[in-house]
DNA sequence: TAAAGTAGTTACCTTTGCGTAACTATCAAA
DNA sequence: TTTGATAGTTACGCAAAGGTAACTACTTTA
């Protein structure tokens, strides 16, 4: 579990994989795909999602230039896992209190 | 799946969770089981995962004082998801390539 | 010549996560 | 009176995670 942590636990990880569960995506589309998120932030975990075999980038030596991210087999293992974490939170998700005032 | 990760995406709270999977447990079992984490991250988690359902904290008015932790039916319903990851990382972990000299 | 589109990178900064070590409070037992 | 046990808290600091904004490189199209 400590080592599943040392890949997974980070706020934006698992959600770039649930967004590439049903699809490849282009850096730009999962920019556009996933609110708030940073390209920063975009950049380094994908870069770090690659090294630990849960996706694969693919370039493609275009004009202009294209790269597709897809999830390795490693990575697909995770979507089952992912979606049920969805859902657990539509199921069990209350709207916070309105303050008082 | 922000909202999610918004409460999960840390590295030691889904290992908490984890561990409560099929026991009650006092904060000093836990600071025992769990290897490696600081009682001050133990606090702190332990504070946060109660404020968001997902356990309860049960003080006992007994010298020395005892404190036990479950999970909610909240938490509860996170088990399998737990399991799963940690079933993921026993599939497809593979020992980092030894460095060549 | 300038704009537009893609996929980033870089510099700089703030916040959060996490660690270590020492300290607190309470009471019972030695 | 000191020790031991439980369940923390506090002070301090480092490193990682994350954000913003500006910039790069390449080529086609206007």
């Amino acid at each position: 579990m400590q080592r599943s942590m040392g890949i997974l636990g980070t706020r934006w990880k698992p959600i770039i994989i649930y967004t590439l569960r049903d699809r490849k995506a282009r850096f730009g589309q999962l920019d556009a795909l996933i609110e708030n998120i940073s390209r920063k932030v975009l950049t380094s975990s994908l870069k770090e999602l690659e090294e630990d075999g849960i996706i694969l980038r693919e370039e493609f030596k275009e004009l202009p230039p294209r790269v597709e991210y897809a999830l390795t087999e490693k990575g697909k293992a995770l979507i089952p896992i992912m979606c049920q974490l969805a859902k657990w939170n539509e199921e069990y998700y209350e709207e916070p209190a309105p303050l008082e005032l």
